[in-house]
DNA sequence: ACCCGCATTTATATCGTTATAAATCCCGAT
DNA sequence: ATCGGGATTTATAACGATATAAATGCGGGT
């Protein structure tokens, strides 16, 4: 194509992308339209777009003609006129934090979403942290200027602002996680009490004596579960144990293992570990090693697996899983519907099982 | 917001989004569009339009006055408008193979491409596999489609349908990998010749005997380079070898170490194992320990990194760093180049360096 | 005063779609 | 024959931005 007219040296110019779109040869270069359409079957443009729609005031048999005819020449519609005209924009938007333990942790759930969104007219865009304006929330800036139909994000804060702004404002959202706002919200999340309640209940089973946990940064909800069900159990059976202080989840590895290797060095050292993630696992796991200490018998870990990378660490680990590409799979899910038309919150909400 | 008239419930029925669109108060609520610059500065639309593109022919004094009425009331052009206009669609599309090694490989490289996006007017946009047509080309649909200003997309074949494609079109495009194809064409790849003949001399000087190296399906280009370094290395040094047979990078862990526990098991075993994954090197770790073989002086392993992840794996393994976030950095500021003006092809290639 | 040219601003048309209101057509009832 | 009314189709305007061409204002040369 580039090779047709090497002599044509003065259109070139204008060579930003594609052949120019004058060419009037209606074959198959230029972009399908609703005017093509029209012009192919005799009928107005307004008629074309109401019998794409379906409209029942539009002859059956004319919304066929016109349906076989768009299929014929590659008809689609061009999103950006859909949504000038409409406002609408198509787009879900997922809200990733910068900070976030990405390592599969955002894969699973983009992944899901895709899932959920595949045959939809949606789209999903990552919007990571925004443009150059380094501080401004992205989630108002998503609501203000309509980029998006609707909004996930994750790591959901007790009285998590975003919640609140975007409740106020009626903008349909599903978050990853919980508040403890006094009003129903659509949400997604997994019984992070449960996790560490189990972890804990199989350390002890195992045999460890003084528990140690490394929580995920306070700010979250999903820290408090963990602390809660984590609190539980080691109450129940009156065993030893201490909450990491220092590191969290969020910690760089490195210093995870730091931590845990002076840890294990001192006195009254804890025997069993219960990690929110995979990362702070293997630090655990690291920091064992480097010491010396065997693993399952010395020290004691469970943790939480959100991707196969566990299957092939050695020695074997014992892990629950939080299945995060199920969860996106919901929130795209869920927040479809929210989008779709009103239903109940409690509709809206999942809370996935250990 | 939502404080300042508790009283008012009529409203709630058009509780799809947002306040109505209607609210006269020309106040804060309403979006600012150019119509509203051009009531408040007493300007045409046009030159407001043009004054916030900075055309030299808008006054300097004009050209201030309305980029600072812009900025009080928050105006952000709408996209949706501009892109149906101008066709443009500042959109980057990121084509990911459903099949890809999903843990950590995309995740750095849509980090490297958001750091090049941000402060630009693009977005970027994840394209997994397509809407409901299930094996139509989603590089032909997004071309064809305009639904991006510019295409990048992983795992490039020597002989790539999809550069062809592009290139033919025109169309602004960047591979991470390599073709084989006479014409150039903008690529990021890694060295991958450099990391297998790096890999096999380290092996060779850690005392490995007889070296086996697990590679990507044969369809990838850079297959190829691994293979080629890998028999250049071993050639120069005379040095025992063989070429995993059964199983490939791609192929699910699992399988990887049933492969090679097997294999660790029969006569005239490899004593030296290259990696081009991650996931592979923990598979052949986990076959080693199943074994009770011991890595470092039983076997010897060199692996690709493309995450932290290793720094926490235990006994500590070689490896040879791939930077995804810095080639995905490199794709998105290459392609920009690519899409904004004319860049000599060789500007647009690039390649890193073991 | 007049006209010219330069700097600056503005009017108009258009991108592709859809919401709204108006216009046809056909048929049976008067 | 005329009219009303349901079924179907069409014309017009608008979403918000920009490309193109036209218009305005102003100072200087004659």
């Amino acid at each position: 194509m580039s090779l047709e007219d090497p002599e044509d040296k003065g259109e070139n110019k204008s060579r930003r992308a594609m052949p120019a779109r004058g060419t009037e040869k209606a074959g198959t270069g230029a972009k399908p339209t609703l005017k093509t359409i029209a012009e192919l079957t005799g009928l107005a443009v307004t008629t074309v777009s109401r019998a794409l729609a379906d409209a029942p005031q539009i002859a059956l048999e004319t919304r066929l003609r016109v349906r076989q005819v768009a299929e014929e020449i590659g008809y689609l519609p061009d999103r950006a006129a859909q949504r000038l005209r409409t406002g609408r924009t198509n787009v879900i938007s997922l809200v990733l934090d910068p900070h976030e333990e990405i390592l599969g942790y955002a894969t699973s759930m983009i992944n899901g979403l895709t899932e959920a969104l595949r045959g939809t007219a949606y789209h999903l865009v990552i919007t990571p942290h925004f443009l150059n304006t380094p501080q401004i929330d992205p989630v108002r800036h998503i609501m203000r200027n309509r980029m998006a139909d609707g909004i996930i994000f994750t790591r959901t804060e007790p009285s998590d602002e975003r919640v609140k702004l975007l409740m106020e404002n009626n903008f349909p959202f599903i978050c990853h996680g919980r508040t403890e706002l006094a009003t129903a919200h659509p949400f997604v999340d997994y019984d992070n009490y449960g996790f560490a309640y189990q972890a804990a209940r199989k350390l002890i089973a195992a045999g460890a004596k003084k528990l140690s946990i490394i929580l995920p940064p306070d700010r979250f909800t999903f820290a408090h579960h963990m602390r809660h069900g984590f609190m539980t159990a080691v109450r129940e059976e009156g065993v030893g144990f201490e909450i990491a202080t220092g590191v969290t989840l969020d910690s760089k590895s490195d210093d995870i293992r730091d931590y845990v290797y002076k840890r294990m060095g001192e006195p009254e050292r804890p025997d069993g570990y219960i990690c929110g993630g995979e990362v702070s696992a293997l630090a655990v796991m690291a920091s064992a090693y480097d010491r010396g200490l065997e693993l399952g018998s010395d020290v004691h870990l469970v943790a939480k697996q959100t991707s196969g990378l566990f299957d092939q660490i050695r020695p074997r680990v014992e892990t629950i899983y939080e299945d995060l590409t199920e969860a996106g799979l919901l929130m795209g899910r869920l927040l479809l519907k929210h989008i779709a038309g009103r239903a109940p919150v409690a509709e809206l909400q999942a809370l996935q099982t250990v």
